[in-house]
DNA sequence: TCCTTATACTTCACATGTTAAGCAGTTTTC
DNA sequence: GAAAACTGCTTAACATGTGAAGTATAAGGA
C-alpha cells in the first residue's frame, strides 16, 4: 500500500532517479581510475578509446564511437591526437572510402598494459568493499539496461 | 574454477568494467531525458542544478556541485546562466561570507512541474520494460555504490 | 547516366569538463 | 593581533560535449 499513486506524486529524489544515481555512482568508481590515468597524461576518454580498440581490433569510427560513447565529433579530434601520439593508426576502408578504420598501436597496447596491475587492484578493493555478488549483479543489470530501447513505444 | 587467477588474466572486457558499463547504461536511458528537456532549451546539467535546490532548499554552490556531479568551474558558469534565466538566485552567506548561496525560483519550480509528467512516463516505461524490481534492485546497489570511499586502502 | 538520398565522417560554434592559478574571507598560530 | 594557512569560489586556458552545417563517397531510382 505504499508506493501507489493516490497522491500527486512529485519526482523521485535524485538518489532514486536512475541517471543521478548512475553519474553518481560512476564519480565514485572512476575517482581512483582517474588517479591511475592522470600518472599517463592520458584521459578517460582516450583510455576508452583504447580498451574498445584493444577489446575489436581495427574498428571503423562510428563503432568506436558507440562502444566508448563518444559522439563523433569529439572522437574526430580524440583519435587525431592519439595518432600524433602514437597510440593509434588509421586509414581509409578500401571497400567503402568514405569509412576510417582505426586500429591501436604496440605502444597503445603498451599503456594498457602498464595499468592492468593498477586496474586489477582498483577492483579487487571494489570487490573486497562492495562484495563480488553484487559487483556481479550490477555488471549484469547495466548490461542488461544497455540494451534497452526506451524511445516512445 | 573459473575466475581463479592462474592465468595472467587480461583487463576486463568493457561490459565488464564497471566505468564503462555505468556510462553505457546511462546513454540509454539519459536518450528520452535529454528528447525531453531539449524542449526546453534546458540541458542535463541545469536539470540536475534544478533538482538539486529543489530537493535541497537554499544550498550552498559547493554542496550543490558535489550533488549534481559538477566541478565548482562548471557551477560557476552553470548558476550564472541561470540566474539570467531567471531559474535561480543566489546570494552571499550571512555567517561565512566566502559562502554563495543558491536557491530555486518559482520559474525554476514551474519547469519542474512542466516535466513532471512526462518524467514520471519515461521512468514508467522503464519499469515496465526493465521491470520493477530490477529497477528498484539497481537503484539499491548505486545507491549503496555511491557512499564507497574507493581511495587507496 | 544523372539525380536524389543516405552514410561516414569533419568542421564550426558554443557549452561544459578539467586543471591550475587567483582572490577574498576565515581560521589558526605564534 | 598580525602572518600564515585554509576555504569557497572565480577566472583562465585548453580539452571534450553537443547540435547543426558541410564534404566526400556510396547506393538507389528515373
Amino acid at each position: 500500500m505504499f508506493s501507489s499513486d493516490d497522491t500527486p506524486k512529485p519526482l523521485r529524489g535524485t538518489r532514486r532517479s536512475l541517471p543521478i544515481a548512475l553519474l553518481r555512482a560512476r564519480e565514485t568508481v572512476m575517482g581512483p581510475i582517474r588517479e591511475m590515468l592522470s600518472q599517463s597524461n592520458i584521459n578517460e576518454q582516450k583510455w576508452r578509446v583504447l580498451r574498445v580498440l584493444d577489446e575489436r581490433g581495427p574498428t571503423e569510427l562510428t563503432q568506436v564511437a558507440k562502444d566508448a560513447c563518444l559522439l563523433l565529433p569529439s572522437l574526430t579530434r580524440i583519435i587525431r591526437a592519439m595518432e600524433e601520439e602514437g597510440l593509434a593508426t588509421r586509414g581509409t576502408d578500401p571497400d567503402d572510402r568514405r569509412k576510417s578504420i582505426a586500429a591501436i598501436t604496440e605502444a597503445g597496447r603498451a599503456l594498457i598494459l602498464a595499468h592492468m596491475a593498477e586496474s586489477n587492484a582498483i577492483f579487487a578493493r571494489l570487490e573486497r568493499d562492495f562484495g563480488q555478488e553484487k559487483v556481479e549483479q550490477l555488471l549484469d543489470l547495466l548490461d542488461e539496461l544497455q540494451t534497452l530501447d526506451l524511445y516512445k513505444p
